[in-house]
DNA sequence: CCACATTTGTCCGTATGTATC
DNA sequence: AGATACATACGGACAAATGTG
């Protein structure tokens, strides 16, 4: 199987979770910093994978205040 | 105005390349080095970018070979 | 108003792995 | 074998916005 890089998995991850409405929509994700420590991984990953998810236009970032599942 | 991050900037100078014919289906973008030196910037911004593009589906990276536009 | 902590946004340099030519 | 190129991740740095006291 190919392993899968850590910033799929967590945007996957993610996104099941929205899917599954663990996640709702208008919800606040968990902080990066908290995101690192979760998955064991540095920023990097975990930005990537919420680049991702913003452009895939799930999730809405706000300088500030955090990451937001879009309200749709 | 707002000033606009790189990677937004070369993804945008990217897509609209790609939605004027100038970069066609199939062809091979500059590479990643190449992209660096053209804007200026250093390897992380034009990977941005060229993960955007990727996640929106106009292009697709291919280790080893380079990143083409998508054909379809 | 001010100071501080928190949080996201952006970028740099470096390193390593993998695939291709 | 070597050069080229993309893929992924780490650590560090600073800016900008927000919220709280």
């Amino acid at each position: 199987m190919p392993r899968m890089p850590d910033y799929q998995r967590i945007a996957n991850d993610i996104r099941s979770k929205i899917g599954s409405g663990e996640l709702k929509p208008g919800d606040r994700l968990p902080s990066i910093s908290q995101l690192q420590k979760q998955y064991g991984v540095s920023a990097q990953p975990v930005k990537s994978a919420l680049l991702v998810l913003q452009t895939e236009g799930l999730v809405e970032g706000h300088q500030g205040r955090g990451v937001f599942v879009i309200d749709r």
